[in-house]
DNA sequence: TGAAGTGCTCCCCTCTTGA
DNA sequence: TCAAGAGGGGAGCACTTCA
């Protein structure tokens, strides 16, 4: 088993190869490991395109055990659901979690307006659904796959996918990108304004990192 | 050993443990794997928050045999460096690429105006280069780190990473998104246009995919 | 010095399982 | 039915190696 083990983000959930039964019965309450596998993950350094909300990364983890909403009533079916399982097996047997149906459907809205999810977004959404950031994960995985699959059965053809699912954003985003001369004519973002303060004007790019001035053509 | 043992995204490229000296004689040129990993990655569901270019990706890989460009004395140095250490180890050796002056200029261009490459930009600037996405994606790898580490060195203060590598994109992108009453209340990009035929109207929600309708205030 | 190697984590995808 | 498990791939990071 050379892979990295389906990679369960967090000390206590999904750890399915060394849970014991204290795991089961104090940790698998969506309460417990709210923690993030690394709270300040590597957001100095790592952006992987999406620059979304400030770093809400990390939001109090271990406080929220007075959930005082008013759709308590869903919450104890979700738990009911877990209790039942544990008292059947206790060992082994996966615990199908059934969502409330607030969730699903601040879930369903919000895969509405996004398919994906930035790490803060579902950080967020997490919280204010008092779920896991594991569990919107999943759901949103689950849930892409559901929409691919309805949409290749429904209409049955094979351009369906690419027709629906993203077609709206590069008619959206379209008008931020312009070509570049750098990077062979590939499209970039609009240059961000404060490193180039010649650029404009002169044939040249300011290093802003190096502190080094270099021309266009020849120089050097 | 569990690990992914380094991805190697190619049938011939940094494969450091089943490598003949076929391989070294003859594919690590730069030219011969330049063949996506997937070449039609996964990009009718998979956006990571880029959604930047149309699908360049893949852009004919075996054809580029005839590079007559005005910077040969450059690709030969380039090419004498490995030549060397074929000649000399024939056998493991971690054979250290030289780039080019016009390359290096490139990539540095390219990075000032961005720390991250989407995969389209990196194949575009990959085959504008003559290089592999591979090196190109490790370049920008080293790239950081050495800025980083510049920077920690430097100015030693500790806030001088996110002062520095990110500042400027949340002031650029913060106008494209919206406080959003889903989610509860985290920051969500401006909603797609399509997707929501009433949502301006009246507090009701389309679901495209399900063709349902659900009001926000408990209907159903 | 810097391209590449190693190891680890994360996310995504596909397929499968079982409450 | 659907949340979650399992396996496999890509990418990023830190750290190291060695022409």
């Amino acid at each position: 088993m050379p892979g990295n083990m389906s990679k369960e983000d967090g000390p206590g959930r999904s750890a399915s190869l060394t849970f014991t039964i204290d795991n089961i019965l104090n940790l698998k309450q969506r309460d417990g490991p709210r923690a993030q596998p690394d709270s300040g993950w590597k957001n100095e350094f790592q952006h992987r395109g999406e620059s979304a909300a400030p770093p809400t990364t990390g939001s109090s983890p271990g406080t929220h055990g007075a959930h005082g909403t008013e759709d308590e009533k869903d919450d104890k079916r979700q738990k009911h659901a877990q209790t039942h399982a544990e008292t059947k097996a206790l060992v082994k047997k996966k615990t199908r979690t059934i969502f409330s149906k607030r969730q699903i459907f601040q879930l369903e809205a919000t895969f509405d307006m996004k398919r994906y999810l930035s790490s803060s977004e579902r950080a967020c959404l997490a919280s204010s659904l008092q779920l896991t950031e594991t569990q919107v994960k999943i759901w949103f995985q689950n849930r892409r796959n559901k929409l691919k699959r309805q949409l290749s059965t429904d209409m049955e053809g094979p351009l369906a996918n690419e027709h629906f699912t993203d077609a709206g954003k590069n008619v959206q985003f379209q008008t931020f990108y312009k070509d570049s001369s750098l990077m062979g004519g590939c499209l970039l973002p609009m240059p961000f304004p404060v490193l180039y303060p010649t650029a404009n004007a002169a044939p040249y790019i300011y290093f802003s990192n190096t502190g080094k001035y270099l021309g266009l053509f020849d120089t050097d």
